[in-house]
RNA sequence: GGCGCGGUCGCCAAGUGGUAAGGCCGAGCUCUGCAAAAGCUCUAUCGGCGGUUCGAUUCCGCCCCGCGCCUCCA
């Protein structure tokens, strides 16, 4: 079956275009409205990032790696970049710089590929500047009393589309109305003149007529888009929050200027709330990854959180429901392992290693059901479901004995493919010298009397002095330590922290 | 006020016009000295009230509750 995702203009469910695949040239274009970077992006930022990052990793999975170009923008000027500059009394772009790295860096660690391209707001201005005086030239857009140049949406029949504003009745706020010198209060900003109070020293030379100053927020995606991606793309998502206003006036700024439709498929995700309703650092529930990290909570486990809702649904996310993922994921590696198999991964680790490039036929086996849910519309609770399904059948199928070498090698093969490939989710299945590795690394962290205790107790249980044993086990667990006997050996865990 | 989404087991969460996936938690059991891991078994009638229907959690209406957006929040 075909990739399907649901389209939020249409509001109706589509396939996705399938790149030629004859044709070197033709890849599949797909944006996705990034991170405004003055601040450490939260939870919910990320439940984005991550569906986005599914969303990437299918449409490799389903046209070829080679053939899906991804770009994902940083917003790193605008209201609240500037702000925050002021407010720390440092140049824009040092703060930019500073949260565009953690943004990375926990998207790293929440396993999300790198977009092939992560342009930049500051980085386009040109671009931005030259597409405004097109929207000038054509009389899409208008000089303001100050300067600003401001997008006429009178000029545009289809305005509203996409969020169906025109069913709405707009409230009027203080910020729309006193908005400056508008023709009308719907017209949105395309570049906004030089304020000394409000703007610092960013600045730039404005287009032609209009004063200096810094573009709107809406026209750097619409200048990143057709400079990277061109004047037609496949695929743009973003938040819901940004259907209105700032895909709309994406499209109405691309529509405008370049004469074509803009984006053939648009895909909104939902919000996260938390512990029921929205975040907020006033209610106390407002989560950075770095947040959870601290906790003792796994980067995968929040990748698993976030993952474990429908995309298009709200996601409630509670502790609880991120300890629910921890131990869904050492689950599934546990029950992989238990069935013998974990010295057959080792075996075939290079095997699993080609899996996750390969785009040869696949073979889904068991998880055929699970990847078809995943095709359909991004359905992650019901695919997740299926994955749990099909592992328990592997797991039948074992302990009947039924579960030949090939078998168990398609069977594994497809579980690896599934839960690292397409979902993201790292089963972090080590290779030998990679556990030894592991191993040693783990000793450095084990103070040394621990160590000794330890190596006691394996002592004495070897001896089958279970006394001795269980009273060191005692000892252990006071020292804050937990020993996890094995067939072979034994691991030593500190406990968790409350 | 306008636009939109949702209320399913203790928690998270799919789904269907014919009597409800999955994960976590909990209980019992099996196995391995103990522990861990794993396996087996058990745990819901779907916010409320009407309507349509042979039959609704699933369609329609009303009500209650929660959430989001309404000009720069993913």
């Amino acid at each position: 079956m075909a990739l399907k995702l649901y389209e939020s203009l249409s509001r109706s469910l589509r396939e996705l275009r399938r790149p030629d695949p004859t044709n070197p040239a033709d890849v599949f274009t797909f944006y996705n409205c990034g991170p405004t970077v003055y601040a450490p992006a939260h939870i919910g930022n990320f439940r984005t990032a991550v569906v986005n990052d599914v969303i990437r990793r299918l449409l490799e999975l389903e046209f070829g790696p080679t053939k899906v170009k991804h770009v994902r923008n940083l917003t790193d000027v605008d209201d609240r970049t500037i702000a925050q500059a002021l407010k720390e009394k440092r140049p824009l772009a040092e703060i930019t710089q500073k949260w565009t790295e953690k943004y990375q860096a926990d998207s790293a660690a929440l396993n999300c590929l790198i977009p092939h391209v992560q342009p930049t707001a500051t980085g386009h201005i040109k671009e931005q500047v030259s597409m405004i005086e097109v929207l000038m030239e054509k009389g899409n857009a208008y000089r303001g009393a100050d300067g600003s140049v401001y997008f006429k949406i009178d000029s545009f029949p289809e305005y509203g589309a996409l969020s169906r504003i025109k069913d709405r009745e707009l409230k009027i706020t203080d910020a729309s109305a006193d908005s400056d010198h508008k023709d009308s209060v719907s017209d949105f900003a395309l570049w906004k003149a030089y304020k000394p109070s409000e703007d610092g020293e960013v600045k730039w030379p404005g287009p032609k007529g209009a004063a200096e100053g810094r573009p709107g927020w809406h026209i750097e995606c619409s200048a990143m888009i057709k400079k990277h991606l061109g004047d037609t793309i496949d695929l743009h998502t973003g938040g819901v929050d940004l259907l209105f206003p700032h895909h709309e006036n994406e499209i109405a700024q691309s529509n405008c200027c370049n004469g074509v439709t803009f984006a053939r498929h648009w895909y909104h995700s939902e919000h996260l709330l938390v512990d029921g309703t929205s975040m907020s650092k006033s209610k106390g529930n407002y989560y950075t990854l770095s947040d959870l990290v601290e906790k003792g909570y796994s980067p995968m486990a929040v990748r698993y959180a976030l993952l474990a809702g429908h995309p298009r649904k709200q996601l409630n996310f509670t502790l609880d429901s991120l300890h629910a993922a921890e131990k869904a994921i050492s689950g599934i590696r546990n029950r992989l392992y238990e069935m013998g198999v974990y010295g057959n991964v080792l075996f075939f680790r290079q095997e699993f290693e080609s899996v996750l490039t390969a785009d040869d036929d696949l073979e889904w086996g068991l998880f055929a059901e699970a990847w078809e849910l995943l095709k359909s519309d991004l359905n992650m609770p019901a695919a997740l479901g299926a994955a749990f399904s099909a592992i328990s059948h592997i797991t039948d199928l074992d302990l009947s004995g039924k579960l030949t070498t090939e078998r168990w090698r398609l069977e594994f093969l497809s579980a690896y493919r599934f839960f690292n490939r397409a979902l993201g989710i790292d089963l972090q299945l080590p290779t030998v010298e990679e556990k030894k590795r592991l191993e040693s690394d783990q000793s450095k962290t084990t103070p040394d009397e621990i160590t000794a205790l330890a190596e006691q107790r394996w002592a004495a249980k070897q001896a089958k002095d279970f006394a001795t044993a269980d009273k060191l086990r005692a000892e252990l667990t006071a020292a804050g330590w937990t020993m996890l006997d094995r067939k072979d050996g034994y691991s030593l865990e500190p406990l968790k922290k409350a």
